[in-house]
DNA sequence: CGCTATTTCTGTCCAGGACAAATTGGTCTG
DNA sequence: CAGACCAATTTGTCCTGGACAGAAATAGCG
């Protein structure tokens, strides 16, 4: 039998990554969300409204501004349904099958046959292309699906966590790589996602470059350390998209402001498309341009030198 | 040249783990912290005291009162450096010069070295040997020796990437297993270590389970959902000792209730050693524990059908 | 000494006010 | 009409200070 349970605030701050404050103000402003109260005063939130909150919070996050999203009410699963479904008709590649077939899948909670598919495609196209035309677009359509709320969290997670064991399986079994440059990987506190990373980390390897991975989260002042310790000539970021776009300059500037001015910094992720680049920080709008910056760098070293 | 910028509160909260309410309430009751304020009278708090607040909440998770930690001063790192180095003098066994090789290694920042010490030591031993008498004792070392001050966070975060990584190799290339009891592993919200669920996984599989891994965070009612989806004979979560030991039980409670009865519930880590195991759910004091209980549910189960 | 009742400790919640940064919208100018 | 500049609005976060429940410690008693 499936339940249900009310949630306290702390418990929709986790679980929703909206904080405390802005429920609360949410409330006092625009009547939503509107939680029963418990024997002692305190919001208790029905799961219905915790949905709705996660589903206001990734809209807010792609840019949509709160008082317009208070204001309708049917509306929005049409903008929310709509991107860009119209693109993938005309796009019958086999990649495109693949992609299909892996949604299929995860939906079926078959975990061998999802895991013998990839690991299979991964094979068969090669590492590259394997990244750049199915995990990127598979991705995509992963985080769409949840949107639409055709997937469950736990549906995704299992997703994520198959190709997260697929691509550092395949990082684990190429050469180790200890040529030029040395590229330090991570994430900023708060960012969690680390599929990005990965992604990254496997195309620079492929190209020979050394890259040292920190995982997720590290505070900036240790991925200045870290940057000194390893002498790393390239520090690169990921953002994801769920990632308040409102702290990621912030945050560079900051972090640039740390690392010595010869080591470059790079930006990537969905959070970066939509964030205009300072100076000294690169923002690379997809993985490609990951690949051509690390071309570009070898070039212009190669001047220096 | 290192910088030590100054924090807001909400810096302070994402670094440390301690909520702003905590934060504010400490510093009126005790004193401490003392934060400055800025033009705006919003607080701003000195790298040296995030620091203190660090340790702090280190020391409560390990069970330490505030009340008394905030009465001492010059004490408290003898309470914190002292926690059983003896055990280690009286222990020259080969393991113990592989766990102090590679912290070494770790301090060194030699990924290369690092990667194949690990991976040699685990061909040589053997999977199972290599996790209960290696990465255990490496996981508390590397956390004690963060704790002292002796490794920064960029090292812990080198370390764990590349034990992740290695264990994660290892479990895709062992056969996937198609046996019983199939075990859902996974942690709660808030909960981000996965190291923990790496090493049973490895433990699992080679006892020939069936594991389906989501990763961390999991709501809890995709737990459920899962666990109903994968048909799981058991759930299997863990808690770091960095987690709250009060929210522990609460949320145990409410994953039970949302489980069906059939299904066990098995809790792990360093955070389920420190409380007591409600009905209905088993608590795994040690990875031993763990394969033990395997070995109880498949008696227990032939017995049963 | 073991067990219960009371007190202290401690984290979290609440209300409602304030403010700065970002966005929007309007107006004026070239 | 494009673009620059200023005002109004929106919006998230911070603040104070009070309250309270549950855990831990202490006291009291059989």
């Amino acid at each position: 039998m499936i339940t249900r349970p009310e949630m306290s605030i702390s418990t929709v701050e986790r679980d929703t990554g909206l904080g405390k404050d802005t429920l609360r103000v949410w409330e006092r402003r625009y009547g939503f969300p509107q939680p029963a109260r418990d024997h002692n005063g305190e919001r208790v939130y029905p799961a219905e409204q915790v949905e709705r909150l996660r589903l206001i919070k990734r809209l807010i996050d792609q840019g949509h501004r709160p008082g317009k999203l208070f204001a309708a009410s049917e509306t929005e699963l049409a903008a929310l349904c709509s991107p860009c479904v119209a693109i993938k008709e005309c796009d019958p590649e086999p990649e495109e099958k693949l992609v299909r077939q892996t949604m299929r899948l995860v939906k079926a909670h078959d975990v061998p046959a999802l895991r013998q598919a990839l690991s299979q495609a991964m094979m068969r196209m090669g590492l590259q292309s394997f990244v750049l035309d199915v995990v990127v677009p598979l991705n995509q359509a992963v985080g769409e699906a949840w949107m639409n709320g055709e997937f469950a969290v736990f549906e995704e997670h299992l997703y994520t966590e198959q190709m997260k064991s697929l691509l550092r399986q395949a990082i684990g079994s190429l050469p180790p790589g200890g040529g030029q440059p040395r590229i330090l990987l991570t994430t900023v506190p708060e960012e969690q996602h680390v599929l990005g990373l990965l992604m990254a980390e496997v195309l620079l390897v492929l190209d020979g470059a050394t890259c040292i991975s920190l995982g997720t989260q590290t505070p900036l002042f240790d991925i200045q350390m870290a940057a000194l310790a390893h002498r790393a000539d390239i520090v690169a970021v990921s953002f994801s998209g769920a990632f308040p776009l409102r702290q990621v300059l912030p945050l560079l500037s900051q972090l640039r402001q740390l690392l010595p001015a010869p080591v470059e910094l790079w930006v990537g992720g969905a959070g970066a498309q939509r964030a205009a680049a300072p100076c000294g920080i690169s923002m690379l709008a997809s993985l490609q341009a990951a690949v051509d910056a690390l071309a570009a760098w070898r070039k212009n070293r190669r001047g220096c030198d």
